[in-house]
DNA sequence: GCAAGTATTCTACATCACGTAGAAGTTCTA
DNA sequence: TAGAACTTCTACGTGATGTAGAATACTTGC
């Protein structure tokens, strides 16, 4: 995921290998990994050529806020959360939040 | 946890497990389960009279308030993840934050 | 049109978390 | 002191994940 959020264009699996050459993955690995997100729906694929083309289907962003909905989600009571969140979070954060809410 | 949360008082192991009652629990599994917990830090336990007692070691919506905190650790772009996190959670949250942060 | 290379799919294996629980050991208490 | 309650150690099945080989399909140059 972090390859493809990285790059601007879809990639094809041998460019996500080569993105993460210091891993030294075979190319095989590199296929099941990205064929198992696309599973999950995290990532869409398209054909161009011979090959394939991954790309996320939401932002690095839009992906992490949808996690904090889900674990916000589990909470009976949503304001409390809310206010542990808020208490526990650096202030600079409280400041965005509040700019946003503008 | 759920049990652990739900009551006001450290619980021993057979009490959690007469409240998982309808899941017809051995003894075992529910201290096999507990000790897990506890090793993760989720729980504490101290030993009172024959039986240790279990609590939370936080409560429910602080625990919630973390695991959001965890996920949004992982963005580059803090402000863009709670951007994203605001516009993708309904009306009724943006307003209890607007308060918390007054 | 075919051989070689590239890409894909299918299958596999090790590891880890987790739900589950039995066997054996420890500790109270009647 | 014997039995009950409690704890610990060990174990097994399952599913997710990191990893990759074998086999198959698709392109493209010659």
């Amino acid at each position: 995921m972090d390859a493809l959020w990285a790059a601007s264009e879809p990639l094809t699996a041998r460019e996500v290998q080569d993105a993460l050459a210091e891993r030294e993955l075979a190319t095989t690995t590199v296929l099941t990994v990205l064929g198992r997100l696309e599973r999950k729906g995290l990532l869409a694929r398209a054909k161009v050529g011979r090959a394939h083309r991954y790309r996320p289907t939401a932002s690095r962003e839009d992906h992490i806020a949808e996690l904090m909905r889900d674990v916000l989600d589990a909470a009976p009571d949503r304001g409390a959360a809310l206010a542990s969140f808020l208490g526990s979070v650096p202030p600079n954060d409280r400041s965005t939040l509040r700019d946003l809410l503008d």
